[in-house]
DNA sequence: GTAGGGTTAG
């Protein structure tokens, strides 16, 4: 643009520092600030308004309150997109009483609230498991002429699905299909997750269906949360039945889904089963991770063949794998169980050793078994 | 040219 003489406007910095906000590249996003002011040209409220989301995007919200008494200085008051951004921060944050702070003072100052900064406000709320206020606020924004939309009925619905109110999220999701809103892949996955949460399989078919009719494909995360569902549930049939389906249909298979799939059999008692498809990961071009052999190495241990596990554990540490409290845990009862006291104090020791303290969950499990076998 | 929603394992 400079070579042929048309000069970069305001608009241009815009685009370009939010590139770079957006890139997570703010030192670059200050430069080009810095160089448009130098060249004469004078940042607007979009300029600053970029600049304070992504200082409080990256966790600087000191600092962005710092812009935010440059941009009053230079006579630029934040509108309904500044103080959004910093509604949203203090929210994720879990200062959900300065953000409540922020709105009361954008209706002192007469910036309205619009449908983002009521579902930020909204899912704040959620996320505080205030659900109650949160519908207050639903009614309120609807009393005001603002439209929720997908979003803000996502955030609702999450937040009921989290405080185990799933009638209530039920209800608001035909609330808000009656408005023709439809859902999308996420709110799909969030009900499907709360479902699954509750054991409700024959519920969980019928949107899964649903989904598809409407041309979503349910993606790799909603097939192993169901799959992990059934297992828990002692459905394994349908569990197998699942991953099987996830090949035909070319869904991607990772570790997680291995770590279900091998749990979930162990847990069942089918070791041998377990073992075998833990063998066949690298059809699937998958190297096991800690996670997996752990659920293979607890597997073996509580079914006897605590040999097998040791071995196990030995191949992980071959492969140059760092094993975890999680890993030593399942090995040190596993010793235990078997009698093998000095084993198992060893394993103790270099969990210490490693700086690895045993959470109160692990100490009560421990001191349980040891009594036991004393 | 600026702001918002979800989820999986040991």
């Amino acid at each position: 643009m400079e070579d042929v003489g048309c000069e970069p406007d305001v608009i241009t910095y815009n685009a370009l520092i939010n590139c770079f906000c957006k890139y997570e590249q703010m030192p670059k996003a200050f430069e080009f600030f810095l160089e448009m002011k130098n060249n004469g040209l004078k940042p607007n409220i979009i300029t600053y308004s970029t600049l304070v989301d992504a200082l409080c995007k990256e966790g600087m919200l000191q600092l962005a309150i710092k812009f935010l008494v440059d941009m009053r200085r230079v006579g630029l008051l934040p509108n309904e997109f500044t103080y959004t951004s910093l509604i949203d921060a203090n929210c994720k944050a879990g200062n959900l009483n300065d953000a409540l702070k922020l709105a009361k003072e954008m209706l002192q100052v007469h910036v309205d609230f619009n449908v983002v900064t009521y579902t930020c406000l909204l899912d704040g709320l959620c996320e505080e498991g205030r659900v109650n206020e949160a519908e207050e606020l639903l009614r309120a924004m609807i009393k005001d002429g603002v439209a929720p939309n997908l979003k803000t009925y996502t955030a609702l619905i999450h937040g009921h699905i989290k405080d185990k109110w799933m009638e209530n999220a039920m209800g608001f999701l035909k609330e808000m299909m009656g408005k023709n809103i439809k859902p999308d892949l996420l709110l799909y996955g969030t009900i499907i997750w709360g479902l699954c949460s509750q054991s409700k399989f024959e519920e969980c078919k019928l949107v899964m269906t649903e989904m598809k009719d409407c041309g979503i494909s349910a993606n790799p995360v909603i097939y192993t949360t169901l799959m992990d569902a059934y297992f828990k549930a002692g459905k394994t049939k349908e569990a197998l039945n699942l991953m099987q389906e996830m090949c035909d249909m070319g869904i991607e298979i990772t570790n997680v889904t291995f770590c279900v799939l091998v749990d979930g059999l162990c847990k069942t008692g089918l070791v041998q089963e377990a073992n075998n498809y833990f063998s066949r990961m690298p059809e699937f071009n998958l190297q096991p991770n800690v996670a997996v052999y752990t659920a293979l190495i607890d597997g073996l241990c509580k079914n006897n063949c605590i040999e097998d596990a040791k071995k196990l554990f030995d191949e992980m540490q071959g492969k140059n794998m760092v094993p975890d409290k999680i890993v030593y845990t399942a090995l040190m009862h596993g010793n235990l169980k078997h009698w093998e006291f000095q084993e198992a104090l060893n394993i103790r020791s270099r969990m210490s050793e490693l700086g690895m303290e045993l959470d109160l969950h692990a100490y009560t499990s421990w001191s349980g078994d040891f009594h036991k076998v004393a």
